[in-house]
DNA sequence: GGATTTCCTAACGCCTTCTTAACACCGTTC
DNA sequence: GAACGGTGTTAAGAAGGCGTTAGGAAATCC
C-alpha cells in the first residue's frame, strides 16, 4: 500500500521544510526529486515525469499559481499544493488553477502521506501501462505473470518462470551462473550449477522450436546463459 | 467552468447543514440529490450515478468509512468527505478507505465549491466504466452485489463474494496468496493459506461447470490464483 | 432463544514441483 | 584416439502444496 517507489517531485525553497518532506517521503519508500525554484521544478517535471508533485506556493522566482498552470499546459500529473497561506481565496485560486489538493502549513506527516496516496491513486489510473516483453513468438506479461507463445499460454513452474524472467531482465547480456543461482534460488547456499542445466533444458523444451538447437536461450560456455535479442 | 448541471449526491443527516449545502450547490448550477442515511446514499448512488458525492461521516445508520468502501467495490465516483472530526487519524482513515478529499467543518462555501470542481475534473477523465463484470456464463453486478450464472442468481457467502470480486478486480493477473489473504480477510493476522484452498473449492463448485477441472478459477501452484479471461 | 447460515479447522490423499542421480554428448588437450 | 571438463537429457524419488470432505464453533437471522 505504501507505494512501491513512486517518484515524487518536491518544489520547495525552505531548507527546513525540504528536510522534513524528504524524510517523510523516503521513509515511506518513495523515490524523491527536489527543486528550489519554479523554473527548476518545471524542468524536472518535463525530464523525469514524476507521478506526483508537492508544490510550495511561496517560491523565489515565480508565483506558484503560474507553475501549476504552466504544468497543466501539457500534463495532468497530480499536484498537491503546500502553503502557509490559509486564506480561502488562496485555496480557491490554486485549485482552480489546476491543483488537485491544498494543504495548509502546519500539517501532519500522516495526513500528507495519505493525500499523496490519493494523488497516486488518481494518476495511476491513466498511466497503467503494463510491462510486456515481446520477442518473436513470445509475449511475456510480467504484471499478469503470463507467458504466451503464438498467443497460446505456456505454463511455467515458479522456478522456470523466475529463471526466464531473470534472463529477460538482462535481455541480450550474459548472466553468469553465480548471478542466476543467486537471483532465482535466492542467495541461500545449496544451489548447484546443475540446477541451471536441468531448468534450461526444460525451458528450451517449453519455449524453443528446436530445443536441441536453441535460437534464443543460449549457452555461454564457462560463463553463463544469455537471452538473445536479434531476430 | 462552473459545471453545467453536474449531478451531486449529498449524504448528510443534519438538516441545517443540508440546507446550507443545497443552497451552495444549486446556486452554482449543479443538479442535486440528497440522502439522510448511508443505506439511502448507496442506493441513490447506484440508481442515479452522480458525478460526485459529498459525504458526512456522522451518519445515523452506518459508519461513513463503510459507506466509502462499499461504494468503492463498484465505483470510482469522487467522494468528498465532510466531517466535524478534524483529527489526523480520521482524515487518514477516510482517505485510505477510498475518499478523494476531506473537509473539516466549519468550512467556507467557496472552498467547498472549488474542491467540488476538482472532483468533477477527476471524474470526467475516467471513462464511466460499467460496474458489471461479464465473462462467459457469468454476470457479476458489483453495485447490486449479485452474481448471475446463465441468468440465474448464484448465492455466495460474504467471504466467497469478497474472494471472487478480488479476483475479478485483478482479472487476468495472478493474485498471490498473501495478497488475497490481505484483501479478503483484511490485513489482520491469523489468516491461513488453508482458507484459500477451502473457499476456492467452494467457489469452483458454485461457479465452474467442472469444479475439479476449473476453466476460469485457476491455480498458479506455489504463487496464488488467477481468474482466466481468455475464452 | 432456537434454527440456519456461515466460518474455521483438521485430516487425508493426490498431484505438481523440486531435487538428485546417472548417463550421453561435445570439444579440447595431450 | 583416449581422457577430461563442461554441458544436455532423462527419469525417479522426495517434499511440499493443493483439493476435498466433514464436523464443530461462531455468527446471524427470524
Amino acid at each position: 500500500m505504501t507505494g512501491s517507489g513512486a517518484l515524487i517531485l518536491l518544489v520547495e525553497d525552505e531548507p527546513q521544510m525540504r528536510r522534513f518532506l524528504r524524510v517523510s517521503l523516503e521513509g515511506s519508500g518513495y523515490r524523491y526529486l527536489e527543486a528550489g525554484t519554479g523554473q527548476e521544478g518545471l524542468a524536472l517535471a518535463v525530464q523525469h515525469r514524476p507521478e506526483a508533485i508537492l508544490l510550495d506556493l511561496g517560491l523565489p522566482d515565480m508565483d506558484g499559481l503560474e507553475v501549476v498552470s504552466r504544468l497543466r499546459e501539457w500534463s495532468r500529473i497530480p499536484v498537491i499544493v503546500i502553503s502557509a497561506r490559509g486564506q480561502e481565496t488562496d485555496k480557491v485560486d490554486a485549485l482552480d488553477a489546476g491543483a488537485d489538493d491544498y494543504l495548509t502549513k502546519p500539517f501532519g506527516t500522516r495526513e500528507l502521506l495519505a493525500r499523496v496516496r490519493v494523488a497516486l491513486r488518481h494518476g495511476g489510473l491513466e498511466a497503467a501501462q503494463e510491462p510486456v516483453f515481446v520477442l518473436d513468438r513470445w509475449r511475456v506479461d510480467l504484471a499478469k505473470r503470463q507467458v504466451l507463445m503464438d498467443g497460446k499460454e505456456v505454463h511455467l513452474t515458479p522456478l522456470e518462470y523466475s529463471l526466464f524472467t531473470t534472463l529477460i531482465r538482462h535481455a541480450g547480456k550474459v548472466v553468469t551462473h553465480r548471478q542466476l543461482l543467486k537471483e532465482v534460488w535466492g542467495g541461500a547456499a545449496g544451489a548447484q550449477p546443475l540446477y541451471l542445466r536441468v531448468y534450461m533444458t526444460q525451458l528450451r523444451h517449453k519455449l524453443e522450436a528446436e530445443p536441441s538447437r536453441p535460437k534464443y536461450l543460449q549457452t555461454e560456455p564457462g560463463v553463463g546463459y544469455r537471452l538473445r535479442m536479434e531476430d
